[in-house]
DNA sequence: CTGGATCCTATCAGATACTG
DNA sequence: CAGTATCTGATAGGATCCAG
């Protein structure tokens, strides 16, 4: 497997690039949740726990430029914005399902407890 | 889904915990070159591209540290070390097989052609 | 041959303040 | 309500040198 470029970036393989595309702490929490509704971003806000405004904005511009999710905007005051999941984002969905399996599989391994 | 500790970090959920084990840059890789045979240190350089002296070394002393890989000593001059993998290091493996399709899925998607 | 230690840099991510 | 900008600390990773 030959190293590629994307976006002026080097990859050394697929999982790399996939781990680019919606890995890092916040994609997947963010796709989870848009699988099946559209959310507001308040409620996305509300709903995924520690994120930060910063993080959550910056995380669906990327989606958003990626093509995961789509951002629609209501001219509206206060401001409406709705996020709903594409085509390309629903096919991420199976993985991230695949992974929280393992994860969860890997912590019952390591004995990992919940904080109380 | 409630929050975690495992080694004194705080964790938000199993994808993150998971990544956390076999996730960065260089594990994958790694686990992947020894899923089905033993390698050298040296080996494992000359195998993995890209890979500095010092990435390799400390990934390969966490993958030993959290068990997915054993450290062999062969006490001779010059030195010897054999690296294998483990049970719970094989359980790892049909996961990054799942994520790297999912990796060369997205590549077409995206018209991701090779660096020549 | 294998491994450890040091220094340096780029990027990531949190906190905070400001805007229409 | 949603988004932007700035500052700052933490972390990942590369280059290099020394050691048994």
């Amino acid at each position: 497997m030959p190293d590629f470029l994307f976006n002026n970036k080097l990859y050394y393989n697929p999982v790399e690039f996939a781990m680019d595309r919606i890995g890092g702490t916040w994609k997947m929490p963010i796709l989870w949740r848009l699988k099946d509704r559209i959310m507001r971003y308040g409620e996305l806000k509300k709903d995924i726990p520690h994120i930060t405004h910063k993080m959550l904005t910056s995380q669906l511009r990327e989606l958003e430029e990626e093509g995961f999710i789509v951002r629609k905007v209501y001219p509206v005051v206060p401001p409406k914005v709705e996020y709903s999941i594409t085509e390309r984002g629903l096919a991420a969905i199976p993985i991230i399902e695949t992974i929280r399996n393992y994860g969860l599989q890997l912590m019952e391994d390591f004995g990992v407890g919940y904080k109380k």
